[in-house]
DNA sequence: CTTTAGCACTCCTTTCATTTGATTGCTAAT
DNA sequence: ATTAGCAATCAAATGAAAGGAGTGCTAAAG
């Protein structure tokens, strides 16, 4: 347990390294702080917070820098969650309940002006489709070539697709259709609907490839759209100094292209609150340098897909966290 | 009009200082090309080439460099375009005809592929639905509550979307729904789906907001989705020494940023051919450092969107334009 | 026992001069 | 028309020196 001028100490080196991206010195600690001690004291606590892990120092005669375990004690035990402004208040608010909102996803907003609001780069995807389970899936014939497919699921998301057929099909197929899928996929996760069934049903019933082809390419398709990444504010990036090195540089932009890392990052994240990884904590290799925020956009009980900021370890975590809650909430009062 | 040893030195030169990213000198040239005359010659061919502004130096005493005017010369004159390996046609065939494509945009693996093959970063954006015009609008009720829409535009591409209303609609009044949309409709641009149209709508129809509402914002939102941006190997750029200058870096990631920036580049190639665009030749101050290289995806008359990819002036142009006239012909025989 | 002044020591950063080497342009010879 | 040869130019690498910020430790003061 950390005395209070050891957990002052943290905290203002923290968020003076944060501003500054320059190694805190005792001196400069002291002014910035108005502290009543000199900095020698100062210089004495440091080094044992270093020694107990908190900090480091980049050489020997640096200033302090926080190490991950420090950032980490920073954020579950010194930060504050409230760190956002009337303005900025205003600006969420605002872009949250624009007209925007009614063609595009509301997740999608809220990503790109989280990105607006903390100069991080934003990422967000959509609800994971692969865990969910088929409700119920139906079929509804609109003329002998055209069928509308509406899949509900127990995350109550529904998703349709219009099917186009080749040939002519009646009501007595889709009929026979609408009890078989539902009899194979009902309580099934979405992602049965793959190559297995597809043989499945080639065998099981009587229509041509013509028919059952068209209809599961169609599925899959809708259900990958879905799981669409989207990205906003990866050059506010090379705003930060630490990207001035080519190799973090490189590196960041190497994550963000990778579809699959990303997605891997948005997922892992727990349901119900805001999740970060520092550094090492994330279970990815190539994020070792950098920090990552994420939660979760629910809606009741439906799922609207996860939002991210990945950033340095040198985050504003505190800003961070702060516009992520208040944007949680909204979005949770706004769709009742 | 130059004479055939300007020629082999200007694509020589072109040539090597692609490969080799570093200013090209009168000895290293002879010695490449196994020319038959000493360096002094070729000093005074390279000195005329530079009076005439297809070469440039980057200091007094370096080797030579392309202008802009000299990439242009040797990207209509010199260049050939059937370079591209066994291995490489192969690799490509493969990923076009690979089941991928059942469930994603052809469009999307193209530019991927491409992306791999001449390790550049592609970009693909689905068929510009502005500038097509609807041809017809349909609307088929599924149940009370449910519609479904489909329009059907001059560029023969149809797209459908489901509308839920919040309160129960009839026959009548989709029939109604038909006669109206199609008069006010038809023959115009599709983004007459937009605001002007809504408010007509309100003033014109006896139906309230509930109904008038979610159909104009369904269409506008399935309007949107076609032209999605996808974006692949944005960190290859970063394997080119020109990214070695954060400068540089920098603006290339902003650039990827912006979606309408992107946008706009895709758009403005011609239909019929390989667009190249080198350097100032861009229409957008952003890109003057760049060079972008495009072309249309085709399928008869429907256009199936634009692939593009961006890199440094110093392209490897004989390669891309190969390859991408390889997958545009692939492409085409492929939907046949 | 806590705090602090003072100073030696460490090491980064910047600057400047020097050297090295590659390449050109030009002149004069072939 | 071509080429050998050489002075001139400039980037890049190297290394020495100076300056400065910051720490750790010791000894004294509170």
């Amino acid at each position: 347990m950390l005395n209070d001028r050891k957990k002052h100490v943290l905290r203002a080196i923290v968020e003076e390294y944060v501003n500054t991206a320059e190694p805190v010195s005792s001196k400069a600690l002291v002014k910035k702080e108005h502290l009543k001690y000199s900095s020698a004291t100062i210089r004495n606590e440091m080094a044992d917070l270093e020694k107990i892990g908190y900090l480091e120092k980049t050489h020997t005669s640096s200033g302090r820098v926080p190490s991950e375990k420090g950032y980490r004690y920073y954020v579950d035990e010194l930060l504050k969650d409230d760190n956002i402004s009337v303005e900025e208040v205003k600006y969420i608010s605002e872009k949250l309940e624009s007209k925007i909102n009614e063609i595009e996803d509301l997740t999608k907003v809220a990503a790109r002006t989280i990105s607006e609001v903390t100069h991080y780069t934003a990422v967000s995807i959509g609800p994971k489709t692969k865990t969910q389970l088929i409700k119920e899936i139906k079929f509804v014939l609109i003329n002998p070539r055209l069928m509308l497919a509406i899949i509900i699921t127990n995350f109550e998301v529904m998703k349709e697709t219009v099917i186009k057929f080749d040939e002519d099909i009646n009501e007595k197929q889709v009929e026979t259709m609408n009890y078989m899928f539902n009899q194979k996929l009902k309580n099934q996760p979405l992602e049965t609907i793959d190559r297995p069934l597809e043989e499945y049903l080639y065998d099981e019933m009587s229509y041509s490839v013509k028919v059952i082809k068209p209809i599961v390419e169609q599925i899959k398709k809708v259900l990958r759209q879905d799981e669409q990444l989207y990205l906003k504010g990866a050059n506010n990036a090379f705003d930060l100094p630490e990207f001035n090195s080519l190799e973090v540089a490189k590196n960041f932009i190497n994550i963000l292209d990778k579809r699959e890392l990303v997605e891997d990052v948005l997922s892992s994240g727990l349901a119900e609150d805001i999740n970060v990884y520092i550094g090492e904590e994330n279970s990815q290799e190539e994020l070792k340098d950098f920090s990552v925020v994420t939660f979760r956009h629910k809606v009741g009980d439906k799922d609207m897909g996860t939002i991210g900021i990945i950033g340095p370890k040198r985050m504003d975590y505190s800003k961070v966290i702060s516009v992520m809650k208040y944007i949680s909430k909204k979005l949770n009062e706004g769709e009742k």
